[in-house]
DNA sequence: TCAAAAGTGTTATAGGTACACCCATGC
DNA sequence: GCATGGGTGTACCTATAACACTTTTGA
């Protein structure tokens, strides 16, 4: 039975993201391997499932673990299976690694913790276009993984809470404007992107006693909202470009885009 | 380490989605188990991923086998870890096994093929609302993964050409119209239906020559098209309701969706 | 008083909805 | 002819985009 069905080690890979305020962009959290396989290659966050752990709560793990913080978002995005992706031995046997990958959203400038695992780690900026020049090259198929979870984050935008779980609990409407504007590269009116938050149903609240309030800014104080309810399926706000990666680098990256797709598509002839 | 990080044994299972245009109703196939664990209950089809395939692989083998012919469309879910989900004794080992979820397209009207695992097999009306009182309850967590599966389907109709998968590769706009109707369940406007099918951009185009008309039906004889190409992250058909699922049924079924959210949200606070 | 940030109002246009109407075929 | 299914045109209305304008603060 082994020998047909083999057992694997299932795996979780974080992809970390943050927004950084200053250089208004999102990026991403690496480490370098300290440890082999592919020892000193940077790669994403991520280690084994243990025992009596769902893939989430590894996800979940790994995340305080790295970050030092609980994460505001955790979700899972996909399962990478490919049996040439990382093979380990296990006493006699060699097995495969089975790695389902997670997006997490990091909401405060705290700096991570070091682990056993990782010599060093950095931030690495996300762009929307040519990640590959922003990002070194990564330990196994992290390039993928990476580029699969972005594409998920600027997708989810559009129609999920997820903008404001990069914000603390009490935020201004034109910071959830940052957060769109950050992630999509792009410029949105104020005026109409009000009016389509506070169309949006339940989902932010307004806060009449804003429990902080930042001094020594100039400008008329900002009104502050709190996150209420968050509808489910609905459109938040739309992407003004239509299209999340709006042009292709190269065969490399139209491939990944390819193979990233919600709608892989296979069609093939099968002899009767 | 086998201690700390066990062994899995990783399987796939395949929610096989089809149009029955008699009833109008989008199916599901459900096989009788005639193996053990959990023998002579109803569950989704599926099996361990062979040595060497991919998680696709073999989502793509186990839909051949149950149907009998290739899917029009394949995709990844998400995948289940549950450590009390099913576990399975290997040599002298307790190992849990981990599945990941795929949905497949079943296009023709050909009937399924029996293999030694089932004793039989039905498929399944699966409404827009109230799902379980139309399927029977299902071996290990499969209500999940159904509802799970069947939520994506729902939502990818509007984002994805996924609608062209369940038609022939020759089409007419009512017929792809007829699968919005019968899968979301409501009633469009035809003129405004064509209207925005044909904007569009590229995504299916007229054919001169169709290669075979249907004789003896009346009206007008309809213009065939062709799927083109499909778009990637643009809004194909709006839902005219706004959401997939309209309402909730019980505790129960609140649970299950928020748990199948795309937006799971944790937030723990970590002692420090 | 001016700059900066928050917030409002006003208009033009694109896109969606509703519905009336025309076309080609089988019987 | 007339029922049937395919297909077009148009008027109405709402959502969006563009942009001018007002308000409230710090320096």
């Amino acid at each position: 039975m082994t020998e047909r069905y083999p057992l694997s080690l299932n795996a979780v890979n974080v992809v970390c993201f943050k927004i950084d305020w200053d250089e208004r962009a999102l990026k991403v959290l690496l480490i370098k391997r300290n440890i082999t396989p592919q020892k000193n290659k940077w790669s994403l966050p991520g280690g084994f499932v243990n025992v009596d752990e769902t893939v989430e709560d590894a996800a979940l793990r790994k995340f305080v673990e790295e970050t030092g913080i609980a994460p505001s978002y955790l979700s899972q995005v996909r399962t990478y299976s490919d049996s040439k992706r990382d093979i380990r031995e296990v006493g006699k046997d060699k097995v495969r690694v089975v790695t389902t990958s997670f997006i997490g959203v990091y909401t405060f400038d705290k700096d991570p913790v070091l682990t056993e695992d990782s010599s060093d780690y950095e931030w690495f900026k996300i762009p929307r276009k040519y990640i590959q020049r922003s990002v070194p090259p990564l330990a196994f198929d992290h390039d993928q993984i990476l580029l699969d979870a972005s594409n998920r984050v600027r997708r989810n935008l559009e129609f999920s809470g997820l903008a404001t779980r990069f914000l603390p609990d009490y935020f201004t409407l034109g910071q959830i404007q940052d957060v769109y504007e950050t992630i999509w590269e792009v410029e949105l009116d104020p005026a109409n992107f009000r009016d389509k938050l506070t169309n949006v149903d339940g989902w932010i609240r307004e806060v009449k006693n804003p429990p902080e309030d930042l001094k020594g800014r100039r400008g008329k104080p900002p009104t502050w909202y709190k996150e209420h309810d968050i509808p489910q399926f609905e459109r938040m706000i739309a992407n003004p470009d239509g299209a999340i990666i709006r042009e292709k680098e190269s065969e490399y990256q139209k491939n990944l885009d390819d193979m990233t797709s919600e709608i892989p598509i296979i069609n093939i002839a099968i002899e009767e």
